[in-house]
RNA sequence: GGCGGCGUAGCCAAGUGGUCUAAGGCGAAGGUCUGCAAAACCUUUAUUCGUCGGUUCGAAUCCGACCGCCGCCUCCA
């Protein structure tokens, strides 16, 4: 299998360090607001990354990190007159529900920055001992001079970025790149003790301390949006190697954005969805196959339409699904294997992923699949069970447990399910009609229909309305 | 200014030297099936891959120039 190294900028054959277990970090979000779909866009395309790398067997240690403080958090909870806390713990439940919509196989772990201070401090105590960082008046900066490789991941080159800088100049850093590692605390913020006074950890140094702590010192994969690489990425190299003088990361993934309308969505811009929103208009399954029919690299504009599409896309899959049930349910004889061979579907579906997560190919793959199921479907065929049971289970292996665009589990979409009022209703109204032209005994067939099915009409001088048993 | 990415059918999007007269999805047209539909299936829908040159026996794929779009360089997935 091979994945895009942002390090090399190649493809590289992915051998992890120890296998067959992998070590897996990928930024979480910052936990003061429900993230959005373009943020949604990340976090599905990890999820498939490491359910392939499940599928292929291999044992994935899978952490995603959640901020739960920073200048945004404070900032929030001023506003609402929260504690930090509150913010924090009431988007984190949030950020778990959505991922949980979003049918996101749970981390292995979610460490949170505010349960990591001793590490951190630990690590920032090894940087000033080893001369990579400086205290200023209680906060300490990451000295990036000292650094030899600085700006590797990005193809950043140190002169031009002083040069074309549009940072502030802090008067208390010694080169405008050095980073916080330790904020001195102000009033009424968060604080917590340290050797250089109270404080609290700058953002780029939880990742540092957290993906030491819980995947060691080296990790295999590291992923993240575009974003990230520069500064965010630059500045974890910098402190985990400085510290700990190994390699940090051995395969850089990073995925492209959503844009909307052409541009990246962002919380700045306020050009975005929030999940939720999106999640109450389509299903999971429409929505990760929107993803996953774009390579993950490259940028994907989103839109009503596109999503839309979508739908119908995945209405397909799950109507074979259905259909494939369906056919189980029946009687069905021993023999009866047709010539298919579903061997060579797994195949091109493997080729697909193992070239760098070429998801748009193995839906293609997941397409033609079924149109030849269906194919022998129609064609009257006696088939047997095994037949239909091998059918389901390479559903289940690549669309259901990988990509996430087909659920067996739940085969009607949260776009159906806002559809059943819309459809009582109508049949409220055809009701009313009969019953105008006098025809209740039709009249009273939908009516008793309806409450086997658990919905009981009432019929009120002021029309007619229904509950739910 | 520096670095990186993108431009393939009506729309979305794979493919990155020959099997490409270019996968798959959405849309559209016609057909099979059906009482009519729906679903499913079949056929059609890019001789062409931003433009212009070049390399090559051969290019959507490599090189150069140009045009257009976007991202990072500040918090951001």
């Amino acid at each position: 299998m091979k994945i895009y190294n942002t390090f090399s900028k190649t493809k590289e054959e992915f051998v992890p360090l120890n296998p067959p277990n992998v070590s897996f970090y990928v930024c979480g979000p910052t936990v003061y607001d429900y993230f959005h779909i373009g943020n949604a866009r990340s976090f599905v395309m990890a999820d498939i990354a490491r359910k392939y790398l499940e599928f292929k067997g291999f044992i994935v240690n899978f952490i995603m990190n959640i901020t739960d403080i920073d200048d945004k958090i404070i900032k929030k909870s001023i506003n609402e007159k929260k504690s930090t806390r509150e913010i924090a713990d009431f988007f984190t439940a949030a950020f778990k529900e959505d991922l949980k919509r979003l049918y996101i196989k749970p981390a292995t772990l979610h460490p949170k920055a505010t349960e990591h201070i001793e590490d951190i401090v630990l690590m920032i105590k090894q940087l000033i001992e080893k001369g990579y960082a400086y205290e200023v008046d209680g906060t300490i900066f990451f000295d990036i001079s000292k650094f030899k490789d600085y700006g590797k991941l990005s193809g950043k080159n140190l002169e031009e970025l002083e040069a074309g800088s549009r940072i502030d100049i802090n008067e208390n850093k010694r080169n405008p790149l050095d980073f916080v590692l330790w904020k001195k605390a102000k009033e009424n913020e968060p604080e917590w003790d340290s050797p250089w006074g109270k404080g609290r950890p700058g953002w780029h140094i939880e990742c540092s301390a957290m993906s030491c702590k819980h995947l060691g010192e080296t990790i295999d994969i590291h992923a993240g949006g575009n974003d990230l690489i520069f500064p965010h990425h630059e500045n974890e190299i910098a402190q985990s190697e400085a510290a700990n003088g190994k390699k940090f990361v051995r395969y850089w993934m990073h995925f492209g954005f959503l844009n909307f309308q052409n541009e990246k969505m962002s919380k700045s811009l306020g050009n975005f969805f929030t999940t939720r929103e999106i999640l109450s208009k389509y299903s999971t399954e429409a929505i990760r196959l929107f993803f996953s029919q774009t390579h993950y690299r490259g940028p994907l504009n989103f839109s009503e339409e596109l999503l839309a599409a979508a739908e119908k896309g995945a209405d397909k899959i799950r109507n074979f699904a259905l259909r494939i049930n369906e056919e189980l349910s029946k009687d069905l004889q021993e023999d009866g294997y047709p010539d298919f061979k579903i061997k060579s579907f797994y195949d091109e579906f493997t080729i697909a992923m193992d070239d760098d997560l070429n998801t748009p190919q193995a839906v293609a793959t997941i397409f033609n699949f079924m149109r030849e199921v269906n194919k022998v479907l129609d064609s009257g065929t006696k088939v047997n069970s095994k037949f239909l049971e091998d059918v389901k289970k390479f559903m289940k292996d690549t669309a259901q447990n990988v990509l996430g665009i087909v659920n067996f589990e739940k085969l009607t979409s949260n776009k159906k399910e806002a559809l059943d009022d819309k459809l009582i209703e109508i049949l409220i109204e055809i009701r009313q009609t009969l019953k105008k032209e006098k025809n209740y005994q039709l009249a009273d067939i939908i009516r008793d229909r309806l409450n086997e099915l658990g919905i009981v009409l009432q019929d009120k001088k002021e029309g007619t309305s229904y509950i739910r048993k």
